[in-house]
DNA sequence: GTATTATTAGAGTATATACTCTAGTGAGTC
DNA sequence: GACTCACTAGAGTATATACTCTAATAATAC
């Protein structure tokens, strides 16, 4: 594997752990066993590293959230799309807890990530219009669905930022990927008063399996925890 | 004035407008004209000086959540409590853009902020509680109403961050209260669906009220652009 | 082989940051 | 006037951080 690469999958390796701010160049030069020279060779500063791995994960994201619209949209396609854009989050999640900063340090990331965010606005909505068409949730007219969208973002964005601070652990980094995924009964909390009797049932049953457990925080499941 | 309360008034100014993470203990003691000395005369360290600020945000919350129970709950109530929420998120809104960072670095304010988020999912949940008493909104089993609690924090807590990412200015500081509080357009969607008949028009009306404006961003009306 | 280019090590630098230490000053008390 | 004590100035320190520079080595091209 080239140095370069490395280097990037360190860094999100690093950050994720520790977060972006407790990680500095020279940690990361000393993870790998190569000289800051070396790490300066191959980017030109800080911010480039994270604005390449920003560029993987918007690829990642834009290929899940890719919506066919040959056919109509199933439940299955509903949980997929959730289980994906989680699993990203999970896989890049040191990047929306220093979101602020990150895009205060560069333009290229703010201007890239505003349009990320919007291209995922969009296919928030897209996905309520198909839900809709597919008889999955009653109809919605177009105010009230791009409001929802926006909500279902938010509450996806932030969920891991509310685990984190919600934890009683001194160290924050104590997170599974299971207790991320309980983020999807927070959204599908959200459909819950749009489902037509039809696939209401389906999709409570399907909620149900992400209810987050009452006790049990931080135990042998996690592979976060050390 | 005294200068422990001159210091923690800069910081709280410093923070808001540059964030915690741009402003040092140096830069506070600079900005008031007082010596390092002097500040670490007053305070042990900057966790101290984030951590009184807290306490100060924390008994506004408590104060304005503190909910009446000898009657019942009117609209105009529900508003205030929204418009409050936020102008105190206003006040203190460097507090989480890093607020991560600033819990690993204080297990005292994680303790207490664990403790702070859920008095006010228990307070968000009692007005769900007390709207659905006065016929607002429909009743809803207590297990939809938490989550739905959860969500509502959720997009309240996180309103900002997103209205600074989605901001194309490169300075995130570019923000307006109004912009703020366009986030409680989207809290009360999040209510649209359980309205009462009854209800319903008013409380579509006041939402309205808070829609976001499509154009003009920032503009004159700022408090913090500069 | 020789020339060129890509890659690497590692010492070094300028600046910043949180915080300390010493030496006071000035207002009140007896 | 001597004493106390809350308060303040300002120089100083240890460490960290992002990043640079030079020189050397490995890989590749011709």
């Amino acid at each position: 594997m080239k140095t370069r690469d490395k280097i990037l999958l360190s860094s999100l390796e690093l950050f994720n752990e520790r977060g972006e701010r407790n990680v500095t160049t020279n940690h990361i030069a000393a993870h790998l066993a190569i000289s800051p020279g070396n790490l300066y060779y191959h980017f030109r500063n800080k911010s480039d590293i994270i604005y390449e791995i920003f560029l993987e994960y918007e690829k990642l994201v834009d290929f899940y959230l890719d919506i066919p619209e040959d056919r109509a949209m199933t439940l299955d396609d509903m949980a997929f799309y959730l289980e994906s854009v989680f699993d990203g989050l999970w896989s890049y999640r040191f990047f929306h807890r220093d979101l602020e900063y990150l895009l205060d340090s560069d333009p290229r990331l703010r201007q890239d990530y505003r349009e990320f965010t919007n291209r995922c606005l969009a296919a928030i909505s897209r996905i309520f219009e198909k839900l809709a068409e597919a008889g999955i949730i009653e109809p919605q007219e177009e105010g009230l669905r791009s409001a929802m969208s926006l909500n279902v973002w938010l509450v996806i964005t932030n969920w891991m930022a509310f685990l984190k601070t919600a934890h009683a652990a001194e160290a924050s980094a104590c997170l599974t990927l299971t207790e991320l995924k309980q983020g999807i009964y927070q959204v599908l909390t959200l459909e819950v008063p749009y489902l037509t009797p039809a696939y209401r049932e389906r999709v409570m049953a399907l909620r149900e399996k992400y209810r987050p457990a009452l006790h049990g925080k931080c135990d042998q499941d996690s592979e976060v925890c050390k």
